[in-house]
DNA sequence: GGAACGGATCGAACCGATTCGATCCGCGCA
DNA sequence: TGCGCGGATCGAATCGGTTCGATCCGTTCC
């Protein structure tokens, strides 16, 4: 490998104007500098990192942590982070904190403390008071992307905002009679998103005035198949029926869709359907949802935290945008034909 | 942050039998070790990885390439050659080739000889001669997984065979008439998965002594939606009409799939239907396919790059396993109904 | 009993950059 | 002409570990 002497040698400088000249702090003549870069050039000189990173503080490498990599929300968020990190020249170590609670454990107490990284993206991550201390010890930049943490600066969207927008949607077309696949009422402590959406979904249906119906209330794990049983459940359960089904998730409204075209219903005729997040197949599937950007989100923290790093941090966080996607599975309710 | 030397006064030994003790390397008493672990625990000590690669040119950092982050098979086999390298400790830097030409060739040129890491695992990405060079260049192990390249260790599966395999899946059940969604043969060039699995499917019709339809090769882009739109030119237009698919990837099949019940045609009973991937809603859509386990391959990268880091190096790449998975979306032909 | 051996330990050189403090020099101004 | 100032540059200290070579010492074996 090139080190910087040699680059120092063929330029006619000392190391130390290399330095300089290349990072480009404190003062090089413009005829050094351009002595000095055609050098480089010429040798294939790339700095170091393990040796510029032990004098200067400094990594160029932002640390991100997930907690899925192998589920589209997660990855997409990624994606959108590392992306604009790297187009900043930053490198990326990630750190995916999933199921292995031990794996989640070393990762707060060892791997992010031998100062590979200069910052820490967390991405929809619960963190508990522990982790989030040994986060803040590290003495970096840190933000997070989701739950709200009062500890930490955070990049969040408001979750019962969102579900209530999705119902308010559902009740703008004429229907009372909603249903909501998602959080259990009983899961209340573990993950706050599901039951964010459920209170939205519940505090829009208070505002119209509308009771809620137990029954309507189903749950399920997020995933494409939960939504199908879930729906199975609401459409083929003897008793009144939903005219319209609010999903906390996409995948799991598309698994409702699939659920409804099997019983026969068609959508959006005989039943409305809306998720959130702006999943890939909405579009194929003409899904009506409430985008919240996920690849946008990624971007947003990555320029939060470089803003941070370079010092000119003006944003202090924030809120993340989300918007309805109004798509083909949503109608207005067809008087007198709903409940056969 | 602590240092070595803190923990060296606390223990009552020198900055090198820490070093030692802490390492494993070289000679250390069992006593000693002993006060130095306990030294370090209770000053949350972490070795520095910047002095530390310094000092020994070792990283405990593996860089992986991906092509895409948002796409189910590389996030998966991302997230199997995450999980088995965090287990033994590594961190991974992440280089997300994403589009972007400039961003990919920074990567090589830049990003990789910063000597932030041991190794480098490439994930099913095509270099060119240029690429490959300079991964050679880094003098570090190269894993790639996926296409095959002479001049790298590489992990493959044999994508002919896989394709012969879920062809001939369908010749045993009767079909004859069977199309093929995937590569146009016009992209032969550029990128070789596609086309390795039409050869596949065409050597086993061949084999079958099964003259090539060429209005039964219809080519997408390996979305649902391209499987979706393909499936409906070759279920819908006029003139003779498969009575089975294959798909050269599960999205694609899914789209089919769904092409299929939208035309009215029932599967397995009107049309069978298989893909290839191990795609993880395959499950739910019931879909016969020949897995290829990228959570697996991805383990199986980051072992064999473990085992090369650790010197105890027995696996000298080699061939990835696939399997056929017979679920609900294949069955006999039916003679005589097939053709109406 | 002494040489040979090998485990335990230490001091110090070293990895390859960054950056502080000092020196040098040219220029403007009194 | 002399002085002060600030840009350009350099030497050397520094970052925090790792590891080489040397020292020390208790065993084992002639």
């Amino acid at each position: 490998m090139v080190s910087i002497d040699e680059v120092a040698r063929l330029a006619g400088v000392s190391t130390a104007t290399v330095s300089r000249a290349l990072s480009g702090r404190g003062h090089v003549s413009p005829a050094s500098r351009e002595r000095v870069h055609s050098a480089a050039e010429s040798l294939g000189y790339v700095v170091s990192s393990r040796a510029s990173s032990l004098a200067s503080g400094r990594t160029r490498n932002v640390g991100v942590i997930v907690p899925y990599l192998d589920r589209w929300f997660f990855s997409t968020v990624l994606s959108g982070a590392t992306s604009a990190l790297m187009r900043a020249g930053y490198d990326i170590t990630l750190y995916n904190i999933t199921a292995d609670a031990a794996v989640r454990h070393e990762v707060f107490s060892t791997f992010l403390r031998r100062q590979r990284v200069d910052a820490v993206v967390a991405v929809s991550i619960e963190l508990d008071a522990d982790e989030t201390g040994q986060l803040l010890d590290l003495g970096l930049p840190v933000i997070a992307i989701g739950g709200p943490n009062p500890r930490l600066r955070t990049l969040t969207v408001d979750d019962t905002a969102v579900a209530r927008l999705a119902t308010e949607h559902l009740l703008a077309l004429g229907h009372h009679d909603i249903a909501h696949i998602g959080a259990s009422p009983e899961f209340d402590m573990d993950f706050h998103i599901p039951t964010q959406r459920r209170l939205g979904f519940e505090q829009a249906l208070a505002d119209a005035g509308i009771a809620p119906n137990p029954a309507f209330l189903e749950p399920a794990d997020f995933t494409v198949d939960g939504g199908f049983r879930a729906a199975k459940q609401l459409l083929g359960r003897p008793g009144p029926r939903p005219t319209a089904i609010f999903a906390a998730s996409d995948e799991m409204a598309i698994g409702a869709i699939l659920a409804a075209r099997d019983l026969g219903f068609r959508v959006p005729q005989d039943l409305s359907i809306v998720g959130i997040d702006g999943h890939e197949l909405g579009e194929f599937f003409q899904l009506t949802t409430v985008d919240q950007f996920p690849l946008g989100q990624g971007e947003r923290a990555a320029r939060a935290i470089l803003a941070q790093l370079e010092g000119t941090d003006a944003a202090p966080g924030g809120d993340l945008p989300y918007e309805l996607i109004v798509r083909g599975t949503t109608a207005r309710r067809r008087v007198g034909v709903t409940s056969p």
